[in-house]
DNA sequence: TTGATAGTGATTACCTTTTATCAATATAGC
DNA sequence: GCTATATTGATAAAAGGTAATCACTATCAA
């Protein structure tokens, strides 16, 4: 059977520190947040949640070339980020160019989906 | 004073097997690739050539979310690249969307670069 | 309140990719 | 051919991120 889940203070902070961001985190980052709510948490137990709310399908990954996976909300529908190369914060996307991809690939190539990433400075720090 | 380069079989191999590809290879390809040529091949030397090579502007380094690093001739413009889950190699595109690329950024963004990489199947493991 | 047990936190172990080490070898100018 | 030294290959070891361990703690149904 599957296993009994208990509520923590800690997994709830996690969950607090996803619902508040306005793109995904690293690990690290959620800790460093999260900490401020249970200044006890650990950093397995963020990588434990992260696991567990994946499973569940609240949580799901995003990854930046070249760097660490990021976790955030999976609700959002589908978007993209853009990634600040000033202060390293990836942000959402609104919008998706979706619709003019599919003719990227040659013929005998199926499209399933895909990922844009926008590389640049963000408003905070182009101010 | 710069470090005088020479000429070795190991680099040839090396860049004989960029040249002829259709897309990035994993270090750990082109070393497979390239023992064909010199047998005794190391792999610290794949990583010491293309580390040399990136240097000189002649190779890049194209990055999959989640993947390691993979590296291909600098000289082939502008272009995006096709990840096929199936046998899991990387292809090169040949157009791009960037025009509509520019206005998926929330106002106050500056977008310098972009990054487009369709997933799905490839035209050998389709059909 | 109590007890069974899920969850935690500190730490260690791990895994993969990449780099450093160093003796041996190959290159290129003379 | 000879020599100085750039390069190589096998190996060890680093680096970064994640998972496993384990004694202790907290949760929650009874």
């Amino acid at each position: 059977m599957a296993i009994e889940r208990r509520t923590t203070r800690q997994k709830e902070a996690i969950k607090t520190v996803l619902d508040e961001q306005k793109g995904p985190l690293l690990p690290d980052d959620i800790h460093r947040l999260a900490i401020k709510t249970v200044p006890s948490l650990g950093i397995a137990t963020v990588y434990r949640s992260l696991k567990n709310l994946q499973e569940e399908g609240l949580v799901c990954c995003v990854e930046i070339p070249g760097q660490a996976p990021r976790y955030e909300r999976s609700d959002k529908g589908h978007h993209h980020h853009f990634h600040c190369r000033d202060c390293g914060q990836v942000f959402d996307l609104q919008k998706c160019v979706a619709g003019g991809l599919k003719n990227l690939a040659p013929a005998g190539f199926e499209v399933t989906d895909h990922e844009i990433i926008l590389y640049g400075t963000c408003k905070a720090c182009s101010s």
